[in-house]
DNA sequence: AACTGATTAAAGCAAGCGCTTGACACAATC
DNA sequence: GATTGTGTCAAGCGCTTGCTTTAATCAGTT
């Protein structure tokens, strides 16, 4: 019994470890089941077998990292609100809180993969895709908002809107990784580099978050 | 003659407006070229016969509004570049130099595809996608480096690489478009204004260029 | 030893893919 | 008025896609 149910999660694991390096690197659309499942030493039906559909591996992917990560970030918010005695939380706080699970150094190649991907997929217009990050992200997206209006009560909510879509954009594009700085700056300077990625990244955006209003448009 | 001409640039033309707004919609890999010629009242074969394949379609949609695009943002570095003296350039004017191209009013449909083609395309991990990106913002990418280096002397050039990210990371993040954002601050605010783009954006990123360097990782 | 339920494997299906073909239309050229 | 060059068209080629089917395997139970 023990046995039979370890093999079996073995199969299904490595096909999600293979899927998660797969669809980081070429993009879930340009990875064909059968691919998948000849790097990981298994059957193209085993790939239904255990998850129904390709779309639903590419769910089971997400959820395996985005479960505790998700649930780290919104303790961490919630932590800073409590911190603050309900009244006016730090920024910098929430946004640690809200970025350093999403940044720090991966555990591992399998941490290291998803990093890759969940950027790259944050900006992926096929629909499956869409609904699938939608679904994840919805509650922590939530939290930060929340968390991050009240640190900074001297903006209108439009001009919250325009600095937390900046700090996604910026959070998100490290994550990506997309390579195209390198040979700009030289190779020595790395986005996957998450030293710098907390230190200088965060200072960004502190400052941007800080600024002081630009005010309405007239 | 003319005539002629103008009837082959016609479905010509066609064919890329239609590819600019599907590759948009869908992602480059979910568009079958099927269905561009279909949308462009043509037939597959005209594909391939005025662009030779589904890769150099792609290449012509980017070439048509980058030629113009990128041109006039390297004009307006260097005018930034030169505005200083060859001294020291003001970090908001090449910040608007760099980005209110890429994020003013579209004039037409068409530069509102493309606006959230680009965006979508900068994380597309498809090596076919990847290379006409690199190629196409090469030249930009060095006179931005350039300029906004001269415009923050007291930053080292790893945090430079940094910043430099977060600002790349906002822009194609707004031009995305991915619509993540509206389900938590409501629909009445859209990435795709380019009013608030510019004002809200830019002060953000102004803000985060010229925040007191957080020095080397010890 | 027969049975059971959970997996795996080999083969293949219908549909869709990028791209090519050969015939054809038509204005410009000679 | 035959020729040429340009562009369009229906048809289809060879291949790949996600997924299914059918049969085999294996540990644990009876």
């Amino acid at each position: 019994m023990k046995q039979v149910q370890d093999v079996a999660s073995d199969t299904r694991e490595r096909l999600m470890d293979v899927a998660e390096r797969l669809f980081a690197e070429r993009g879930y659309s340009n990875v064909p089941t059968r691919m998948i499942a000849e790097e990981a030493s298994a059957n193209t039906a085993a790939v239904h077998y255990h998850f129904g559909s390709k779309e639903r591996l590419l769910e089971a992917v997400f959820h395996r990292r985005l479960e505790p990560m998700n649930r780290e970030r919104i303790a961490k918010i919630k932590e800073a609100m409590a911190a603050s005695g309900n009244g006016r939380p730090d920024v910098e706080v929430v946004l640690r809180a809200f970025i350093e699970p999403t940044l720090r150094k991966p555990r591992d190649d399998g941490e290291r993969a998803f990093r890759l991907l969940s950027g790259r997929a944050s900006t992926d217009p096929n629909p499956e895709v869409k609904r699938i990050l939608f679904q994840a992200y919805d509650e922590v997206a939530r939290a930060f908002a929340d968390a991050i209006a009240k640190a900074c009560p001297e903006l209108s909510t439009e001009e919250l809107f325009w600095r937390v879509a900046c700090v996604y954009g910026a959070m998100l594009y490290i994550r990506a990784d997309n390579g195209r700085l390198q040979p700009v700056f030289g190779k020595e300077f790395s986005l996957s580099d998450p030293e710098g990625a907390l230190r200088y990244a965060i200072a960004f955006m502190r400052a941007g978050m800080q600024a002081p209003p630009a005010g309405p448009v007239d």
